[in-house]
RNA sequence: GGGCGUUUAGCUCAGCGGGAGAGCGCCUGCCUUACAAGCAGGAUGUCAGUGGUUCAAUCCCACUAACGCCCACCA
């Protein structure tokens, strides 16, 4: 046992802390308890840890600490991600600061100037979570791009390869101008945009005074116009297909088709078909075998299939151009606003491009259906259930999975090119061609995109391909924990590709939360400035205030979480009534005065902490971990430090206090480990608390009729404190009470309890009768279950304040008897209601009328005085 | 166009068939020797609206409204 500081000083403490968790090697999985093992969603290694990343790391950190407690054999595998277009754009902005380009640089050099910003910038993120007390095995930390994942990823692709569900392809793809890469559907933002419909006028060939006109939000596409497509059945159309029209501003000539792709409904019924730069105009470009001409270069600047004039125009200026000329030439129609949604890069945020390249593809519809299953059989839960949905949706209708990123940063493709033309897909790079034999081999130049690693992470982390203890051992690992915004990013990849290559399930359950937003509710991002950085309030409050913070504000329905600075203050206050609570521990075990014997308070507490356990235990296993959080807030609070300590000055049982004291620190660990395992030092417990052993619920304990004995108490002590309180009785001004009670029981609980009334409501005298010859006069009154209690006021009391007092009273009671009368009165009730709820409203209307006629007969002697 | 979610005290949110709750804020009184980051007491709600089911609805169902999110190739 050993002092404490006055001040609870969080920062000093987790780091001491943190460090000999680490040292110790209390992280690594322990004993032959049931495997349980969680990998860590790897946060960008680039990154700075974000309140999104301290919610996660958080949640998962409850349950690793929480089954270590239980005894099991646990493994938290950390890790980051190499996040290829965010961090190559990180480094690419940092050479433009010196005016450099990674051009100029070439391939080689830039990778290696990334790896060195990597050694360099790396460990922030890492660091950062050990701020936060994550657990994690950093003995198993894993990069994305470490040795051993790519080899897991180079053994992935070509297994996929060589059985067809990998490919390459000419596709519409979204293409990002800026980063001057391929993305992913799932990696584009789509934001609403408040645009125009602009209306133009394409001459017929044949007749230059008629027009047809086209609707199209991309006015400067229309260089790349390979004919106009109307309805089959559209009658205002009928004698034009297979015509002619003049592209406007071109002297070009262009079909006019029929297809059933165009919405009679919309616009003109007309539409511009721009094979080379729309998906859906490429699919009309295909069934009716017209040309595709690509009229932007990979920044989106216009090329030479645009006029001299537009050539080298970035395709903004080349819109304004064009609608000037248009206009200008009588071809502009007219103008409609029109809201629709422009996609965007979900890196860089720039509008991108839909273009037409070949790129790799993962043939994902293939490997959805067992993915499906897995979750359809509940084989994989999600919690809650109803991201299922989101899951199945996605799945059911996911499309191809573009991979390739022209980029630099990332996993090679392991694919090569002969001169011959024959392509080769090989772990290991190929010496020779095995068609033509010529050594001359030139890899393909793009890399993998970044979810292709992640997607591989819960087996790549332990060890695959090759069959280690760790695989056999931890995979499928226990579950995942993760925000609803990466369900299709990570969570149904893995899911397809665990199965694909484990031949089963990553994880047993995926616990869903949702997204941390500001005061407001606004997402928080660095360009708004609503951006709040967990490290900042970790040095302000402590790791421990933000983490219970976070944890009490999950919901069980998962959803959004709004963060305000004052709510983490809150938390911190609650750090440090723990702290100041132990404190008072230490300074009652350091008198050496105990209790021979325990009290109606240690039964009680006892037995409310048996209950507390159980709620705990239930909030834990549904990841409840709001309620979790707020339910020992309640009883540390409300019931251990309210009550219980309160009681315990008269005189403390030193067992009771410890087990109990003991308890509450070890089933708060999980939440606020650093707190708990410091105090469970001080106090001179064996071993650290981190390798503790989770409270057991002992049910001999739980003690219902102290629990009932307790409540009178407590329903006494408020009532005596409310009279003092409202009448304005000094605090330091004891009084004098009269009980005069109905009820034994009551009589028994209350003199029993005699103590703890003198010491909790400023009571000197107390006098239980069954009968009074008079009642007191110039006494404040109340009504407790099974008595009538008097505080005799002297001359201090307020006749008016208390008969409003009792007014208002009586009325609440008027209120309670008129609702329960409308129940017991109603036919409907008595004949179908449970007996048990009808016998508990007869009960109540007992205890209303009793305590209604108790008040009216008081207010009736102070009015008639 | 589909789908999901939310609407409860001034604010942030729990609760989800039988007496409306918490934290913060507010009012009153207290430095009571663990804690003023605290203690004690108090005020505050047509539980979004309308209908239905039920003996009983904040809770279940339907519709409506407002707000938010996700998905989808309508120029």
């Amino acid at each position: 046992m050993s002092e404490m500081e006055k001040v609870y000083n969080p920062a000093e403490i987790e780091k001491r802390i943190y460090a000999d968790w680490e040292q110790s090697g209390d992280f690594a999985p322990q004993g032959d308890g049931q495997p349980f093992a969680l990998v860590i969603p790897p946060p960008n290694v680039t990154g700075a840890l974000h309140m999104g990343h301290a919610l996660d790391e958080t949640l998962q950190d409850i349950l690793t600490r929480w089954h270590r407690l239980l005894g099991d054999n646990t493994l938290w595998v950390p890790g980051t991600d190499h996040a290829g277009i965010a961090t190559q754009n990180v480094v690419e902005r940092k050479f433009a600061q010196e005016g450099k380009s990674r051009q100029e640089l070439g391939r080689e050099k830039f990778i290696e100037e990334v790896w060195r910003w990597k050694e360099e910038y790396g460990g922030r993120i890492t660091s950062q979570l050990r701020l936060l007390g994550a657990s994690c095995d950093w003995r198993h930390e894993r990069f994305t791009m470490d040795e051993g994942c790519s080899r897991a990823v180079r053994e992935v692709f070509v297994e996929l390869y060589k059985k067809g569900l990998i490919f390459k392809g000419s596709r519409i793809i979204n293409w990002c101008p800026r980063c001057h890469t391929a993305l992913s559907d799932v990696e584009v933002e789509y934001e609403e945009n408040a645009g125009k419909l602009w209306h133009l006028r394409y001459h017929l060939a044949d007749d230059a005074k008629k027009y047809l006109v086209v609707a199209t939000t991309r006015p400067e596409t229309l260089f790349g116009d390979t004919a106009v497509a109307v309805h089959p059945a559209d009658e205002r159309y009928q004698d034009l297909i297979g015509k002619e029209v003049v592209l406007p501003l071109t002297d070009k000539k262009i079909p006019i088709i029929a297809d059933e792709y165009v919405d009679r409904e919309f616009g003109t019924g007309v539409v511009k078909i721009t094979p080379a730069h729309d998906a859906n105009d490429y699919e009309v470009g295909r069934r009716h075998k017209l040309p595709v001409v690509v009229i932007m270069d990979t920044s989106g600047i216009l090329n030479e299939n645009a006029p001299l004039r537009y050539k080298g125009l970035d395709r903004f200026a080349a819109r304004e151009l064009a609608l000037t000329d248009l206009e200008e030439k009588g071809l502009l129609d007219s103008i409609q606003d029109y809201q629709n949604k422009i996609s965007k890069c979900y890196r860089c945020h720039s509008v991108l491009e839909p273009s037409l390249s070949p790129q790799w593809f993962v043939d994902m519809p293939k490997l959805a259906e067992p993915a499906l299953a897995a979750v359809r059989s509940g084989k994989i839960k999600f919690y809650p259930d109803r991201w299922r949905k989101v899951y199945f949706d996605w799945m059911t209708n996911v499309r191809e999975w573009c991979i390739s990123r022209q980029i630099w940063w990332g996993h090679r493709i392991p694919v090569w090119y002969c001169e011959c033309g024959e392509q080769l897909c090989s772990k290991d790079p190929p010496q020779k061609c095995p068609k033509c034999g010529s050594d001359k081999l030139r890899q393909d130049e793009d890399v993998l995109d970044t979810w292709f690693s992640s997607a591989l992470w819960p087996f790549s982390t332990l060890g695959f391909p090759d069959a280690t203890d760790d695989l056999r051992k931890y995979y499928p690992t226990a579950l995942l924990v993760t925000g609803y915004d990466i369900i299709t990013f990570w969570v149904s990849r893995m899911i397809a590709l665990g199965l694909e290559f484990q031949k089963d399930i990553p994880f047993h359950k995926v616990v869903i939360h949702g997204l941390i937003r500001d005061e407001q509710g606004r997402k928080m991002s660095k360009s708004t400035g609503n951006a709040v950085d967990p490290v900042e309030l970790i040095k302000e409050y402590g790791a421990d205030a933000l983490r219970f913070t976070l944890a009490s504000m999950v919901t069980a329905g998962g959803q959004d979480l709004k963060l305000a600075v004052s709510k983490v203050v809150a938390g911190r206050n609650f750090m440090n009534k723990i702290w100041n609570v132990a404190r008072f521990v230490l300074l009652k075990l350091a008198d050496n005065k105990f209790a021979a014997e325990k009290s109606l308070a240690d039964e009680w507490i006892l037995s409310r902490y048996q209950q507390a356990i159980q709620k705990t235990d239930t909030a834990l296993h549904n990841f409840y971990f709001g309620d979790m959080a707020l339910k020992l807030y309640d009883f540390v609070w409300s019931e251990f430090c309210d009550w219980y300590i309160e009681m315990s000055k008269l005189g403390l049982h030193k067992e009771t206090f410890l087990t109990v004291f003991n308890g509450i620190l070890r089933l708060l660990h999980p939440l606020t480990p650093f707190i708990t395992e410091e105090i469970w030092a001080k106090l001179g417990n064996p071993g650290k608390i981190i390798t503790a052993s989770w409270p057991r619920v002992d049910k001999s304990l739980l003690n219902p009729a102290r629990e009932k004995k307790m409540a009178t108490v407590i329903e006494f002590i408020k009532a005596v404190r409310n009279i003092r309180a409202e009448m304005n009785v000094a605090p330091a001004k004891k009084a004098d009470v009269v009980v005069l009670y109905s009820q034994a029981e009551t009589a028994a609980a209350l003199s029993e309890a005699k103590q703890y009334i003198q010491q909790l409501a400023g009571v000197e005298k107390i006098d239980l009768v069954d009968k009074l010859a008079a009642k007191p006069r110039n006494a404040a009154h109340a009504v407790i279950g099974g008595a009538e209690v008097f505080v005799p006021l002297d001359n201090l009391i307020d006749l008016q304040a208390e008969i409003a007092r009792l007014g208002k009273e009586k009325d609440k009671y008027q209120a309670e008897i008129d609702r329960v009368k409308r129940k017991l009165t109603n036919k409907g009730f008595i004949e179908k209601a449970p007996q048990e709820v009808i016998d508990n409203e007869k009960a109540k209307e007992k205890t209303y009328i009793e305590k209604f006629k108790i008040v009216e007969g008081q207010l009736k002697a102070l009015t008639a005085d």
